[in-house]
DNA sequence: TTGTAAGCGTTATCAT
DNA sequence: ATGATAACGCTTACAA
């Protein structure tokens, strides 16, 4: 391995001690002759010192590290949340690594090791499979991402789904539309569930005629818009319009019907959910529901530097549902 | 803090020394008995002890951690690249974790200080604005997520950047354009450079008429597209054809043609590079030239791996291309 | 097969 | 204002 200066090397170029040079790294320098803090940055700058942060956080039991763990990177969602994170960690001195959980079960509690093993000082987590309870035994300072039906003790941030469905299902009714698919990304979250309710109770509400054949689970990807429109589309009494739990299930979706002949949204309205920069490239371009997702990064990123600093009282869950914002594009009409 | 326990604590309830736990707990068990394994292991349980990998990461100089930097981790080309790392990595049994520098010189510096000083065991990077002395600067194994020019004694991963450029334009002209811009994508990096040349030499050598005026340097993102097309379609000479330094360049563009009401491509030809997900969703789709991204990922990874663990001779520079290819979609036409 | 003890590079405590 | 010294939790010769 490489021989890397030690700040005792650094403390003999500047004949003074080990100590001292702490001091001056941390900027802990009230009690340093200015005359001192000189020759110590001179010796750091001579031989090129970095500071281990490995034995430093040995010493501190803080890294300065928090872990970002995410169900699939390739979902553009992710990464404008991350920047909405990364701007506010930036500030704070944090770093932040990103952890690609891939929908798998095992690996979603391997990274949750990992934080424990690296000593990650905070996570954030969109939890898939894990349990709350899971994440609390970290006992590292966490916060979900998302919002989870049974969670009541970390605290949550994410968009109001449940309104963002009701005013993407709300539009739909007020064109007309009576038929309406719902293709309901799932991965066993409880949330699955309580989406599909969230959606079955909008008709049940205003006497509408609840179809649930009409509600198909698919993967929270692409390919599972595919699968599911093809199913849908073969369906003897089709549904008019479909709404997706995504945009890129909605866009899958959009893809696969384009192809079969059917013309959007003349022969099908489709509806995404999220607002993904793709969502606007699509022709049509797609109707969805806008998350603001640098918001929620923000927002995440601030309980959770609220939590690592104990400057909130333990014990009290904070939620914060960000308001989603409909927007009409092209791929939603009156039915025929 | 928290009070973990620490093999200090497993070996006083398994009643044996901390070296016979360290033992287990690095398999290390050649010489250790069956029943005392055992009774580490119970005692290991009973305790929910955790390895504290930043102690032993300042023993053993070594993190298992490795880190990917990217410029854009909104662009969906390095997801891709990402998921071959990592199923190599894991294998290997290093984590991945993600350094996103933004195009941003200060960040890209930052983040190879933060690299030496978490003392990571290897560096993937796709260099935008530091110099390959810089990066071996770090004294940390480093491989480079494309190929750079000026680059001589990293080993280097990407796709045959040239050559697609080429068949690009080959197939253009194949299709009767004279008229081709080039969106060229650029941030200071050699390349753009070599890139440009890359282009023009294609006329130069074919006889073709060369208009550099065509070629128009933007952001490497998709509102870089939207701009330049902007300014192309604001010639009086219009070209027939635009090529794109990648697909969300050249999907932006073909946005602002669709809104600024040209038919693509009965108006105008575009094509992308990369063969990102979304190059499929546009409408019309967009012919590009696709690059084996996770194949790019995992051979970096295994260079990596290679220079990690000194497999490979030093000061031998290694260098991959892999090949590209010609993706047809709807976006591209004979021109009018 | 097991244990003792030194040391990795810091920071924190207590003197001076 | 500066320094000596003891941790932090682990791995690794070396001894037994």
């Amino acid at each position: 391995m490489v021989n890397r200066p030690t700040i005792i090397d650094v403390a003999k170029i500047a004949g003074v001690s080990k100590t001292t040079v702490s001091r001056v790294i941390n900027d802990d320098v009230r009690k340093v002759s200015d005359e001192t803090v000189k020759r110590v940055r001179q010796a750091i700058e001579e031989l090129g010192y970095q500071h281990n942060s490995i034995a430093s956080s040995l010493r501190t039991d803080r890294t300065n590290i928090i872990m970002l763990m995410i169900p699939d990177i390739t979902n553009p969602f992710w990464p404008e949340v991350a920047r909405g994170i990364q701007d506010r960690m930036d500030e704070a001195g944090y770093s932040v690594v990103f952890a690609n959980l891939d929908w798998n079960h095992a690996r979603e509690q391997d990274f949750l090791k990992i934080a424990m093993q690296t000593r990650v000082d905070g996570i954030l987590i969109n939890p898939i499979h894990v349990s709350e309870k899971q994440i609390i035994t970290t006992q590292i300072p966490s916060v979900v991402l998302g919002i989870r039906p049974g969670f009541n003790t970390l605290d949550m941030v994410g968009s109001d789904s449940p309104a963002a469905m009701r005013e993407a299902l709300a539009y739909l009714v007020r064109l007309g539309h009576e038929r309406i698919a719902l293709l309901l990304g799932s991965s066993e979250t409880g949330s699955s569930h309580s989406r599909k309710n969230n959606f079955l109770n909008f008709f049940a509400e205003r006497d509408l005629p609840v179809q649930s054949e009409f509600v198909v689970n698919v993967r929270f990807d692409n390919h599972g818009g595919e699968e599911g429109m093809t199913q849908l589309l073969q369906m003897p009494e089709k549904p008019t319009a479909v709404i997706a739990s995504n945009d890129l299930i909605a866009l899958g979706a959009l893809q696969v019907a384009n192809s079969m002949g059917y013309q959007v949204p003349k022969d099908i309205s489709i509806m995404g959910i999220d607002d993904i920069y793709a969502a606007s490239l699509s022709i049509p371009a797609l109707s969805t529901v806008r998350k603001d997702k640098y918001q929620i990064g923000k927002i995440a990123a601030n309980y959770l530097i609220q939590r690592m600093t104990a400057a909130v009282e333990q014990g009290k869950q904070q939620i914060s549902k960000v308001p989603c914002q409909l927007v009409v594009r092209g791929s939603t009409t009156r039915p025929a």
